[in-house]
DNA sequence: ACCTGAACACCGTTCAAGT
DNA sequence: ACCTGAACACCGTTCAAGT
């Protein structure tokens, strides 16, 4: 749905334009700018910089999980809590070239509150939501950090083989690594997150 | 222990500039070439390009961490991995502005493989190890993404304080994240860490 | 208020030429 | 091999001037 040039211009629109360039691998003034039809100097006049323009993308990126998962009061807490973490992960990882920006003002942010309110909701021991938090975007930052930063995220069982592919180590220096090989990597696997969250929510 | 430029330079006279960059908030090809006596250019000499820096910094962070602690037999395995975990955010922290290279870069170097393979002589099952990576790495990336880039790291009390002081939402809107104001305030403490850890190896 | 055009003070990287 | 000097192709941000 490119349509160039907008006739009237918005900050949200500017956002839409600033989250394909940083998916394509690279968000700078010049680039959103042009992409916009505008000049470089009247960005300032939506955004006081580029700072703010990332951390309002990491915002809305936040946003677009489902918090209403959390909040479902027929389903057991710990179910709820697995539902919201598998969304939000599907989430983030649909623009992995933002994680470093998600995680870089995350909680700052209006939304924040918002995800943080209802994770409350499920998990009422402050100290415990955190760590689930922590866990999530842990995990999801380790896995959008070794995609390429431009082009689209290749299915996760591509991926999975590619890591396993690439994988070698000295059996004589590494054993248990070694051993592990497939383990290993599968270590960005749906499955492998899940197994995790479960461990952790089995014990908060 | 200043000594200016270098007499006879090598790669590691160069990493070390190039992290004391990186603390100041500013780690620039130029500044960088400025720090050791060079021309920017001669830079690319030592490393291909920035990138290499970057990564070659991050293994060297990571390989500050005690392996030994993990190995030390005569200690329960959890007592172990917590000790080591406790080291682990302790050294990363003292470099908060490398916190995203080493979440980058982190399990590319040979120093990586070391940690992995001493993580999975007191966690056997890799799916374990990784999620106490996950974990640790989450925290220590949350901690520090709130830090101000240059600068030294304020003590952990007085950061706490500041974000007690600093937070406010509405208790209408929001009355658990309300409630729990210290709580929140205090996520990035060694107590906050130490119990999501331990609540995770209970499970583990 | 919104935008242009032009400038300022930077970047990373390349490369002929020197030693 | 190591380094300089100079250039190339970029950056983010500011600001007088226009509408």
């Amino acid at each position: 749905m490119k349509r160039g040039p907008q006739r009237s211009l918005n900050p949200e629109a500017v956002l839409d334009a600033a989250l394909e360039l940083m998916d394509a691998g690279g968000l700078t003034m010049r680039a959103l700018a042009a992409r916009v039809g505008l000049t470089p100097g009247a960005l300032y006049t939506y955004f006081p910089d580029r700072a703010a323009i990332v951390v309002a993308l990491a915002d809305r990126l936040l946003g677009e999980a489902d918090v209403g998962l959390l909040e479902d009061g027929d389903r057991e807490p710990h179910e709820r809590i697995t539902a919201f973490a598998l969304n939000l992960r599907q989430v983030l990882m649909r623009h992995p070239a933002a994680m470093p920006s998600i995680l870089g003002a995350a909680f700052s942010g209006p939304v924040a509150a918002r995800v943080g309110e209802s994770l409350l909701i499920a998990l009422p021991d402050p100290r415990a939501s955190y760590t689930v938090m922590v866990y999530v975007l842990g995990a999801v930052a380790l896995e959008a950090a070794e995609l390429d930063a431009a082009g689209p995220v290749p299915p996760e069982d591509e991926r999975i083989a590619a890591r396993r592919a690439a994988f070698t180590v000295d059996p004589a220096l590494f054993p248990r690594t070694h051993a592990a090989a497939d383990a290993i990597a599968a270590y960005i696997s749906t499955e492998q997150f899940r197994w995790g969250l479960e461990r952790l929510l089995s014990s908060l």
